[in-house]
DNA sequence: TTGACTGGTAGGAAATCTCCTACCTATGGT
DNA sequence: ACCATAGGTAGGAGATTTCCTACCAGTCAA
């Protein structure tokens, strides 16, 4: 699973704060290898959720917001054992049938 | 991570959809044996995502919203790369003054 | 008490994950 | 052309995960 290991999270969340950066940027903020941040950049990429272009010598990485949303769309169903400050919002909002 | 395995995330689904269920009510899902359940059972409690109770010779496994919360509290900081209807909702309303 | 049922734990085999070093290609600068 | 930089791939070692078959304890019913 993607968001699995505290890399690849670390990486989404570099990318999400700083914006699209190249490989040996986000390789400062690692202790292993730059190889082995490769690997987790590419299992990022296969499972969607970065993209990555060329940009003269580097790649640049940035996030792929789709299929996020799909782990919040996961999450979603759960929303009803919690109360979310949105789905109260939204509850409030679109005034839904459902009890 | 707790939701990395389909199975923990299929156990997920059936307490959510059905409520507090017994390990073998809960085995008939899957295909692997029941102790090999028991044991994403137990990781699962671990991460604090199910509870269980004791009612007779049975074990109430249940679903445990705080800890999914997380996930959700994760996930947020990149709502603001797509637009979900909640978060559109939310900008509405409470008219935040960033951008 | 004996037997059936529920479900956890132990030990270990096999699969998967993670990380490394070595090596490769591609681009840009001189 | 030559060298440095950026970054992907290969092969493999070690750690972790997953799954299995025993086996064990607790509960209920006869």
């Amino acid at each position: 699973m993607a968001i699995a290991h505290p890399a690849r999270r670390e990486v989404l969340r570099l990318l999400r704060e700083d914006g699209p950066r190249p490989v040996v940027q986000l390789a400062e903020h690692f202790d292993m290898s730059r190889p082995s941040l490769s690997e987790h950049l590419k299992l990022l990429k296969d499972a969607g959720l970065v993209s990555e272009r060329k940009v003269g010598r580097q790649r640049l990485y940035s996030l792929e917001p789709d299929r996020l949303q799909e782990f919040s769309d996961w999450l979603a169903p759960y929303e009803r054992f919690w109360q979310t400050r949105l789905t109260g919002l939204a509850e409030l909002l679109e005034a839904e049938d459902d009890d």
